[in-house]
DNA sequence: GACAAGCACGAACGGTCGTACTATTATTTA
DNA sequence: TAAATAATAGTACGACCGTTCGTGCTTGTC
């Protein structure tokens, strides 16, 4: 925090905790929610003062959402980069992934929240939301062709059906949570993504067949507890 | 059409144009995207006129909503009430699911975008939406169960878990087509719940194995090609 | 101590939203 | 066909939206 000198001027001190506002308002609420008005009330600046720091409502969304990946990428992506390419890293993503909203309060991931709400709706936010997407998407693949590469996965695994189904995955994983209420939903999601992981294994490994159980914490950061 | 004596009042004629507007907006822009004005100039009524139908806001969404539900229900679960108890029901609703909106011009299902718009919306919208997302989830429960009973599926096999994974493939193949723009969408979605199935099959038959072709043509419903 | 720059504020604008009232027309009923 | 009723249009409202503008405050520099 503190550690490097203090370049950061107080404009960006203030836009730094809008984003912070505006990406939890995002995840509970959606980014049609990301009001002007509404976002200077929960951060005590004054609607003209908030809109100040990015020119336009639009600005603002592509803002909230550049600033979601971010973290996406700092929690969930690159801390899985430590894993041994493969298998390892590839469930450690999708375990930093569903833990991530849970640890930052986030209803839902605003990445796909954003994805159902913008994806009719062309302009510069919707761009944005595919170029987010798509490098999501293609490191998921990337991730299943290491596992290919390893000899872990066979050799006619299909990453973009593997994409396409972790997202489903991920997607049902909210459903369940938010709307249904599921306590278990984490518990389904990981049920989904072993089955998921299974179908694709070169050789039926006893050791963590069903539930990957016996390799994820393995991988898994040290998370206090 | 007209084969009833003409009991349908004027009224209840234009409800009906309105709801017909109403679905088709709510399933490509969303049901924040029900604006009263903006429907009133859809379908040439003013904005009071067609405010009379409703009485509020909510009301238009909810009529809406029920409105997709009952649409869904004679498009793509009651036709598969034709298909004998089982796999072939299963498959059926399934593919009727796939085609009911390329065919009724939806871009997304209505019920499924409703769902992520207000999963965290308290209100009476959010019951109904809850309401019917569970009914939808306790008729696949009951289909999966009825695979089970006649010995197509596995004894062990978890409906609610089936269902959690359904769920999942239809939203990632809205996600694909609508942004992603992939055609291939349905294709991959079909895989991938051949791929459900298949880990839930008493026996492995290999006559529907992969890809469940073979069977699904012929609890398909007529569709004049 | 004067000055410039960056930052936040308050007030106000035009526009659209949902909604409430009243009037007028169209439809059904007797 | 006349009366009764339902359906639609018209108008106006308060609230909130994104946005603009002019102004003051703070901060660092000469």
């Amino acid at each position: 925090m503190s550690a490097l000198p203090a370049k950061i001027s107080k404009g960006e001190e203030t836009r730094a905790l809008i984003l912070e506002a505006a990406v939890q308002r995002a995840g509970v609420h959606g980014f049609d929610a990301l009001t002007i008005g509404g976002l200077a009330e929960q951060t005590g600046l004054s609607k003209s003062g908030l809109f100040a720091h990015f020119g336009s409502k639009e600005e603002l969304q592509i803002a909230t959402l550049d600033e979601a990946v971010r973290r996406y990428n700092e929690f969930a992506f690159i801390p899985a980069l430590a894993a041994p390419r493969g298998l390892r890293r590839l469930c450690m993503v999708f375990d930093n992934w569903l833990q991530w909203n849970e640890r930052s309060g986030l209803k839902a991931c605003p990445m796909i929240a954003a994805n159902t709400e913008f994806d009719d709706r062309p302009g510069p936010m919707r761009d944005a939301v595919v170029t987010h997407m798509q490098r999501m998407h293609d490191q998921i693949m990337r991730g299943v062709q290491m596992t290919i590469d390893t000899g872990e996965f066979v050799r006619d695994a299909d990453p973009e059906q593997f994409a396409f189904e972790l997202f489903g995955i991920i997607s049902s994983c909210y459903r369940s949570r938010n709307l249904f209420e599921d306590a278990d939903a984490n518990r389904r999601a990981r049920k989904a993504f072993d089955r998921l992981i299974s179908s694709n294994l070169a050789q039926p490994i006893s050791s963590l067949s069903s539930s990957s159980a016996a390799i994820r914490p393995v991988a898994a950061p040290p998370l206090g507890g």
